[in-house]
RNA sequence: GCCCCCGUCGUCUAGUGGCCCAGGACGCAGCCCUUUCAAGGCUGAGAUCGCGGGUUCGAAUCCCGCCGGGGGUACCA
């Protein structure tokens, strides 16, 4: 019973918002297994609710999706051969497959009114009954139909589910998934606006567009066996499906704004790595059945696999990202995280060389868990403002006339030291602490609080050397002016 | 309420009848390295495998019941 079909498949968000990280890890699945399988990677628009519509919300996705580092065969900016891919733009072929459903009897028009549909909800709840439509039009005489349509009674399009049996389909992640038709209504599939809903647009164009598998979020498992439903009344062959675990914030419930930013470009904003929440994204919700965490993209085309998928909701842990994050930071060449970094820095850089930032770049590449946490480590290399307690300056033990000329000797060190180097430097200074009678320690964090404004950097030697001679000597004969002056 | 899905360290997970008095990773703690902070290395704490019954010589793994969580129950996707 294994078909050989190529394999295609897709992406289908509605643009309703901006995007979010859990659609994200959707993607992210389809492609894989598209690629691995040497498929095609289809996006298509599902715009079909009007009134939730958000403008800019598709490029915004788009443009999402590049910056994730993934891309795409087929659909908006990329056109193809089943375009167009926005279903606003499909109308006419909805309307098509509706009129044959409706001349086949497995679909009919319902012209109950909004207000009649609530109350009876309300009636149902209220007898503890489920909730559902009482099928009122489906029996309705050509005679009264045609009444209705002569009273220009707004109508929407209703299925006609069968109302006994039961709808069995079979998910690659969880299995056999059986429902007893009984509990499922008459849905809409052609709204009052001409739209289609979600249950029928989805489908027709999985249909037309020949898409293999879909693989979506599993809050769709409850309406899978209404599409199978509706497959049937196509008589088309239904594709393989493979419903996806959840992401959940820490409440254990669906991830959501409430649990903080959940839009790709706040990740972006706040300095995360594409190929790092890749990565993370990855682990949420497949595991390799390796102790393998790292992976390139190629490894994970080449290891994922669909029958590993978990079947339970995972919560995202951000601070697994931030440890991923890092770790992609680490690996990254000097230059390439310097070219990364600009962004984070703003207007303080614009002017700085490429050669300078790399240098910054490779001595905080250890400390950093996101691109945006370069700002405040680096403030005293791009300004001059530099605050701190003088008091600090002067170590537990140890008196202010003691640091005066310590600091003092450290200056014109600087100042005449050649060649300016780290190395050298920190021989040189571990002498001079020495004759100062101070622990180098002591002499290297006064000098540190001195120059940064900052109790935790870099190593020092690299840190002065970065920023020059002629800062470090200023900042060092501001240290000292501030103790001579200051109280003892 | 009804229907469906799910249930292993705080979190992500490995595990498909004996290799598991449960392995890895993140996080946490300690130690080492060290001029501070990181990074790195090592060590450690942390899971009565949701609960209760079975089946079996033997169960996290199979069966039944229960409980808990989530999703759906829209002219939203």
């Amino acid at each position: 019973m294994s078909e050989p079909r190529p394999v295609r498949v897709r992406i289908a968000p509605s643009p309703t918002g901006l995007p979010h990280i859990g659609t994200f890890r959707t993607f992210l699945f389809n492609w894989l297994f598209g690629r691995q399988r040497g498929g095609t990677f289809v996006i298509r628009i599902e715009d079909t609710d009007r009134e939730r519509l958000v403008p800019g919300a598709i490029d915004a996705l788009l443009d999402a999706v590049e910056w994730f580092g993934l891309d795409w065969d087929e659909g908006p900016r990329k056109d193809g051969p089943y375009a167009p891919y926005e279903q606003s733009e499909r109308l006419p072929l909805y309307h098509r497959y509706v009129a044959q459903l409706i001349a086949n009897g497995k679909a009919y028009r319902c012209y109950c009114s909004t207000e009649r549909l609530e109350k009876l909800r309300s009636e149902q709840q209220a007898r503890k009954e489920p909730p559902g439509y009482d099928r009122l039009c489906r029996d309705l005489t050509p005679a009264e139909r045609a009444t209705r349509e002569a009273e220009g009674a707004p109508s929407v399009v209703r299925f006609a589910a069968p109302l006994d049996g039961s709808t069995t389909f079979h998910d690659v992640i969880h299995g056999a998934i059986t429902w007893e038709n009984r509990v499922l209504d008459d849905f809409v599939i052609l709204k009052s606006d001409g739209f289609p809903t979600y249950h029928l647009a989805h489908l027709v164009d999985d249909h037309e567009m020949e898409i293999s598998h879909v693989l979506r979020g599993d809050e769709w498992i409850s309406s899978t066996p209404r599409h199978v439903l509706l497959y049937q009344a196509f008589g088309w062959e239904p594709p393989i499906f493979a419903h996806l675990p959840t992401i959940l914030g820490p409440d254990r419930k669906k991830l959501s704004k409430r649990h903080g930013p959940t839009g790709i470009a706040a990740f972006q904003e706040a300095g995360y790595l594409p190929e790092a929440l890749r990565n993370y994204l990855a682990l949420c919700g497949w595991s390799p059945g390796t102790e393998q965490e790292l992976f390139t993209l190629d490894e994970l085309i080449e290891q994922f696999d669909l029958e590993r998928v978990n079947q339970t909701g995972a919560i995202f842990d951000h601070a697994k990202l931030d440890w991923f994050n890092g770790m992609y930071i680490r690996a990254l060449p000097p230059e390439e995280l310097a070219r990364r970094l600009r962004p984070f820095l703003g207007y303080a850089s614009v002017t700085l060389p490429d050669a300078d930032l790399t240098a910054i770049a490779a001595l905080f590449q250890d400390r950093l868990r996101t691109l945006s946490e370069i700002t405040e480590l680096t403030d005293f290399l791009l300004t001059d403002d530099v605050h701190y307690d003088a008091a600090a300056l002067v170590p537990k033990g140890v008196t202010s006339e003691q640091m005066i000329p310590a600091l003092e000797r450290s200056r014109e060190l600087v100042a005449s030291f050649d060649p300016f180097e780290a190395a050298s430097l920190e021989a040189a200074f571990r002498t001079l602490s020495d004759e100062l009678g101070l622990k180098a320690g002591q002499l290297f964090m006064s000098i540190r609080l001195a120059i940064t404004g900052k109790t935790a950097t870099p190593p020092l030697f690299d840190t002065m050397v970065v920023l020059g001679r002629q800062r470090t000597v200023d900042r060092l004969a501001a240290a000292v002016a501030r103790l001579r002056s200051g109280t003892p």
